[in-house]
RNA sequence: GGCUAGGUAGCUCAGCUGGUUAGAGCACAUGACUCAUAAUCAUGGGGUCGGCGGUUCAAGUCCGCCCCUAGCCA
């Protein structure tokens, strides 16, 4: 049994997430950790919000709340629709937690006594009727570039084009509209990437069996110019983690907090500890998945996340790490994905473009989505969800292929035998050559699944499915049947066996469903299958079943295009 | 403009270090079956593998140039 610590990129607390997202990181990292449990393996799958930075700031002061009270809020409604899609997370953490305080400050800390934190003088806008700095996007103003009137202190909106806050025409503080700035001199400190620059480099280059999406875009930020640069890691806000803490190897950061990419990786570690935490376990607990020298070295950790994080995950976090000189786990696979389209453009969260995980599950089950979703997973390109190819998929291969086997196989067995396994009979060449086929096709899903091959994984779980359908139809029990009751009732059974070996197979596709076919077959055993032909026996003669309802409901074109309409708008 | 990744059947995509008549699912056509959510199963039609040139006994697979798409950066 081997150790498995597996992270989500952690979504941001400004709001709910669409679909995109939800294929980019979390559902994925959670197919792995479904599927590395079903094998026996201990698993730890840790998620969290990350609820520090300017968006959490500006879309609380928006809704008229603190910005904490605002956190908690929209920190349950994640953590409701994260269940609501069957994440499996040991334990769904939040960067604003006391762990990762503590952890961030340590670490930091570390870093300075260690040489790798400089402090350097910047001049800022200040605003005197807020009294504070504006950073980023508390500052607002015209655009040199093209005369857009709202462009942002980090960017214009309008033609794209990256400012800094002292560019802008006419600027204004974006909380209280005032006019009255002045350019003032404030201290901040750089995570110094460009000494770790080697060390980095030499890790990334032994990861050879890395997506080339993760090694490209890591070694682009490497080498492209003039090569990996020092970071600024501080801001000048209120919410976050404190820079001044007593023992810093600083002074004089006051009002200062770490910025948000800084402490955001750190809560990997610090919610792991929050798991600790709620479940009344002792340090130990956690440490032996994060310290390599109190039990880490045998554990295996792999992060999932979209494009737009590999720079933060194969460097920034790294560097935190390295630079601590402290035995911390490093990770050892990165899965990345690129994104998915809606309907011939981006799904987009500030335009709220797209279906959103709350609107999906009230016209859908997690299932349906789930399967969808990971089975056009964007592994290799970026891929595109129509409403079309979903009703398609979900029709066909949910509802046809595997719900109507269950239908079909339960419904013959209880209009002939009633509705419990069948005994008797042998079953000839044509079982022996399914058998003989899963055999084949049950290590190959083994095998995309081990190595993170979602659409190759999803498509082998098809044939399986179909598999099944192919023998009921060859085999046809319903004429042997008429001859010969006992060799038919040999075939039953054996379809019968086969909804249970489906539902292990398809859990950590289609978890619900699972359930509902074990349920149906009455039976605890989820074993993952060794030999199949072993597998294929174990629910006997005389086991009695319900017949379970309809699984899959299929998608109506009216549905369809209903959804379709609702949908193609902008979320208000 | 630079960089990265792509451009393979109507659609969504597989095709590792170059090697027999280029594959899958869906869609389409025909047939089989009737246990089942008008579901299932079989067979078939359909592609000059973005374009041009080159290397090679042999290229979708390597090289060069060009066109198109997406993303990132400037």
């Amino acid at each position: 049994m081997a150790r498995i610590l597996i992270t989500s990129a952690i979504p941001y607390i400004n709001g709910i997430k669409h679909l995109g997202n939800l294929v980019g990181s979390q559902l994925p990292a959670d197919l792995y950790a479904r599927y590395m449990r079903a094998r026996g393996h201990e698993v730890m799958f840790i998620c969290a919000t990350d609820e520090h930075g300017t968006p959490a700031e500006l879309a609380a002061a928006k809704a008229g709340m603190p910005v904490e009270h605002y956190c908690a809020e929209m920190h349950e409604v994640q953590k409701n629709l994260a269940a609501g899609f069957r994440l499996s997370f040991d334990h769904f953490g939040r960067s604003s937690s006391g762990r990762n305080h503590r952890l961030t400050q340590h670490f930091a800390k570390a870093l300075g006594e260690n040489g790798f934190i400089e402090e350097v003088a910047e001049r800022q806008v200040f605003s005197v009727a807020d009294n504070r700095f504006l950073p980023d996007r508390y500052i607002e103003g015209t655009c040199p570039n093209c005369g857009y009137d709202k462009a942002r202190g980090d960017q214009c909106e309008n033609c794209t084009k990256q400012l800094d806050p002292t560019d802008l025409i006419n600027p204004r503080s974006a909380i209280s509209g005032s006019t009255e700035l002045e350019i003032r001199e404030t201290k901040h400190l750089y995570l110094k990437q460009k000494s770790l620059k080697g060390e980095i480099s030499a890790w990334i280059d032994s990861k050879t069996d890395w997506p080339i999406l993760t090694t490209s875009i890591a070694k682009k930020w490497l080498n492209d110019g003039e090569g990996l640069q020092d970071r600024g890691i501080t801001r000048d806000l209120s919410w976050g983690v404190p820079v001044q803490f007593p023992g810093a190897p600083w002074q004089g950061m006051e009002g200062k907090v770490f910025y948000v990419w800084f402490d955001a990786p750190i809560e990997y570690i610090a919610a792991t500890a929050e798991w600790a935490d709620a479940t009344e376990e002792p340090d130990a607990a956690w440490e032996r998945w994060w310290r390599t020298d109190k039990g880490a070295q045998d554990v295996r950790y792999v992060q999932f996340m979209g494009k737009d994080n590999v720079p933060f995950h194969t460097l920034s976090f790294p560097a935190t790490i390295m630079g601590s000189r402290e035995p911390w786990k490093l990770v050892d696979y990165i899965k990345s994905f690129n994104y998915l389209n809606y309907d011939g453009g981006q799904f987009s969260t500030s335009q709220g473009r797209g279906v959103f995980m709350d609107q999906a599950l009230s016209i859908l089950p997690a299932d349906y989505w789930r399967w969808w979703l990971l089975s056009h997973a964007p592994e290799n390109a970026d891929s595109e969800f129509t409403w079309e190819n979903f009703q398609v998929s979900v029709n066909k291969d949910l509802a046809d292929v595997l719900g109507n086997f269950v239908s079909r196989i339960t419904k013959f067995c209880r209009s002939k035998y009633g509705e419990a396994v069948p005994a008797g009979g042998q079953t000839g060449e044509r079982a022996a050559a399914l058998i003989e086929e899963l055999e084949g096709r049950v290590r190959a899903y083994e095998g995309h699944m081990e190595a993170m091959e979602i659409r190759k994984a999803a498509t082998e779980l098809r044939a399986i499915w179909v598999a099944g359908n192919e023998y009921l139809q060859s085999a046809a029990p319903w004429t042997v049947f008429k001859e010969d009751p006992e060799r038919a009732a040999a075939m039953v059974r054996l379809g019968l066996n086969l909804i249970r070996l489906y539902a292990i197979l398809s859990e950590p596709f289609i978890p619900d469903a699972s359930a509902k076919m074990l349920s149906a077959m009455k039976c605890t055993d989820r074993t993952w299958p060794g030999p199949v032909a072993e597998a294929l026996t174990v629910l006997e003669p005389g086991h009695a079943f319900e017949t379970p309802e309809v699984l899959f409901a299929k998608i109506a074109d009216e549905e369809r295009e209903e959804w379709q309409k609702r949908f193609s708008g902008v979320r208000t």
